[in-house]
DNA sequence: GTCTATAGGTAGATAGAC
DNA sequence: GTCTATCTACCTATAGAC
């Protein structure tokens, strides 16, 4: 066998967990998912919380790790927010419910989980860019922006489009296939927006 | 009595299911916040899933009919722009759950269920938008832009720090007042930087 | 390590008294 | 219309055979 039991529980469980949200997830249904029996998530991972620790702890990793990877980088900030955009992007095109499974989550389990989450593994930091973007006003060499307003704005051009999905392929009925085509296109789209929206 | 006990429970039911999500919402806890019993959940809308419908299709119709509002609207692009920034964050703000309620459900109940949403009450209608963008396009007023992504980002700027709330207040360790706030403030940038991103 | 069987608890829904 | 009591189904978790 090439996988290992463990892994095999673990890929169902992400996909699972994802695609239901903890609440709605049924360990019959990832262990059906993985193709073994239902005893075993319990022998591996003793509960049904416990097991989605282990796998949001990792996707939440995941995105703090690319995110702070790109932020930390010694670049220019305007090959940065670019590099920034299109690595990201690549991640969300990749696997799309990610960042609906991560936020939702966050949102239901309450701040207790929230902390915890955060204490635990990498988190996201924003500081290096937020520094890099106020010495670039001081220096006269972008408009006068909020740093922590054109961070969240970085994120929620990125982001929101792959959260927003479902209502806006029911709208302009389009299938996957052609919304992540549209997404791959963005791209150029957000960067030449964010471009322009903080050149003098 | 003042409020009849449909309404008592629509209240509650809103409430609940906002900050819980469908899977994770417990009848037993709507009545508690309604103050009335659990049977009369059952006796007003026979089922979870039908209370629930309620509840859906009222918060999804409140979003797409204030947004049709300003769309449709007759003004300049520039005015129609800060117009629905001002307004669409002021909803968010007096109801900081809705969006990542909103979202979320149409994530996990399925292509059935959003096409059902869509077809049921009043949907967002971008078009009229769309093609005031492109008119201002094809006049030389704006910059080269894509309608279609355009229209995306004011939603994506207005409404992703709302959906990721949970993640930057853990973050950024501030209180949901001072958030709140903050999303006030964030009107005015966000106008700017739309503003200054479209303009020749 | 992997399976079957089942315990134990909970939640949605109903029946029936008032 | 409103309440109490209860049914039924399901789901997590465990016990125990192999």
């Amino acid at each position: 066998m090439e996988v290992t039991t463990e892994e095999k529980i673990l890929r169902a469980a992400r996909e699972v967990f994802t695609r239901k949200g903890f609440a709605a997830a049924r360990m019959q249904e990832i262990a059906d998912v993985a193709g073994i029996n239902k005893g075993l998530l319990h022998y591996y991972f003793r509960s049904k919380n416990k097991l989605f620790h282990s796998v949001f702890i990792e996707a939440f990793g995941q995105f703090a790790l690319r995110i702070n990877e790109v932020f930390a980088a010694d670049m220019p900030l305007f090959e940065k927010i670019e590099a920034f955009v299109e690595q990201y992007m690549d991640i969300l095109i990749s696997n799309p419910m990610l960042p609906s499974f991560v936020i939702n989550e966050l949102n239901q389990k309450g701040d207790a989980f929230v902390k915890e989450i955060l204490n635990r593994g990498s988190k996201p930091n924003f500081l290096p860019l937020i520094g890099q973007i106020q010495m670039e006003v001081q220096a006269g060499r972008i408009r006068e922006v909020n740093p922590f307003h054109l961070v969240l704005n970085m994120l929620s051009l990125c982001a929101f489009p792959f959260i927003a999905r479902p209502m806006f392929q029911g709208i302009a009925q389009v299938d996957d296939e052609a919304y992540l085509k549209l997404m791959e296109t963005r791209k150029r789209e957000i960067i030449d927006f964010i471009h322009n929206a903080i050149r003098v």
